[in-house]
DNA sequence: GTAAACTGACGACGGTCGTAGTCAATCAAG
DNA sequence: CTTGATTGACTACGACCGTCGTCAGTTTAC
C-alpha cells in the first residue's frame, strides 16, 4: 500500500478535494469557476487550497497544454471510509450508535427500517466493547 | 426548543465537552487532572478550553463552595446526533453510503449482516436523491 | 508581434484553536 | 493572621485555514 496522506483537512479543502475527485483531471479555473458560483470565492483562493492539498499529498498535478490538471491521489471511497473511521473515533468516541440515532430520526428510514438497523447495530455495539 | 449552540468545535473542545457531560458537574481541576493524565495538558489549557466552551454556550457553570462547577447545556445524545448530521452533510456530501462502507469493512459485521445493511442502504440512497 | 487575458508563485492577514504563563484573588492550614 | 496552595481572569503565541491581492510569466487573439 502506498503511503496514504494523513494530514487533517479543513472544510473547504475537503469540498475541493471531493470536487476534484469527481471531475478529474480538473484545472484551477474549472474548480474556481464552480466554487465562485456556489460560494463566491476568488480564483486565487482555490489555487491556494489546491496547492495546499497538493502539499498534503491529496492531489497531484501534471501540465497539459500549458495548464496544470489536478487529480486525487486517493480513491474517494477510501478517503471517505477513513474519514468515517476518524469521525467515529474522535467525535463519537468509538461508538457507532449516534449514527443510528441520526439515521433513525432523519426521516430517511421507515419505522420498520429503523428498527432493523437498530437491531443490527445492537449486535455491533456488543462486539465493539472488546476493542 | 431552546436555542442550541451551533458554533463549530475543535477536537479538544469536543473531547472536553464529552468528558464534562459524562462527569457533570465537573470542576476545572477534575477535568484538568484527567487530561493531564491522558494527554498531558496544563491546567490552564483546560481552563481556557472550558471557558471557550462556555462562551459558545455548550457549557454553563455555577459556583459551589467557592469553585466553579461546569455542566453541559445540551444532552449529549442530541449533540452527537447533530454532529453526525453535520458530518454527513459537510464531509460525506449528504450521502450515508461511506458510513456503510466503513461498517462493512470494519470487521464488526458478519458478511450476512453487511449484506443486510447494504440492502437497507440501497433503499435509503434512492430516497436521498430528492433532498 | 503587440496587447489582452490567463495562469501560477508568493506573500499576507484575520480568525480559530490548542497551548500555556502570569498574576491577582481566594481559600485553607497552622 | 500569615503563608502556601488553589482558582480563575487575562494575555499571548504559533499553527492551520479560508481568504485574497500582486505580480511576473505564458498563452491567445488580433
Amino acid at each position: 500500500m502506498t503511503a496514504q496522506p494523513t494530514e487533517p483537512l479543513g472544510r473547504l479543502e475537503l469540498e475541493v478535494l471531493r470536487y476534484v475527485a469527481d471531475h478529474q483531471p480538473a484545472s484551477v479555473r474549472e474548480v474556481a469557476t464552480h466554487f465562485a458560483k456556489i460560494s463566491g470565492q476568488a480564483r486565487t483562493t482555490l489555487l491556494t487550497v489546491m496547492e495546499r492539498l497538493r502539499a498534503k499529498r491529496y492531489l497531484k498535478r501534471r501540465k497539459v497544454a500549458g495548464i496544470h490538471r489536478y487529480t486525487a491521489t486517493v480513491v474517494q471511497a477510501d478517503l471517505l471510509r477513513r474519514m468515517v473511521g476518524e469521525f467515529v473515533d474522535d467525535v463519537l468516541g468509538g461508538s457507532v450508535s449516534p449514527f443510528v440515532a441520526y439515521l433513525s430520526r432523519s426521516s430517511l428510514l421507515s419505522d420498520n427500517e429503523a428498527r432493523k438497523l437498530e437491531q443490527l447495530l445492537k449486535r455491533i455495539e456488543s462486539r465493539e466493547q472488546g476493542e
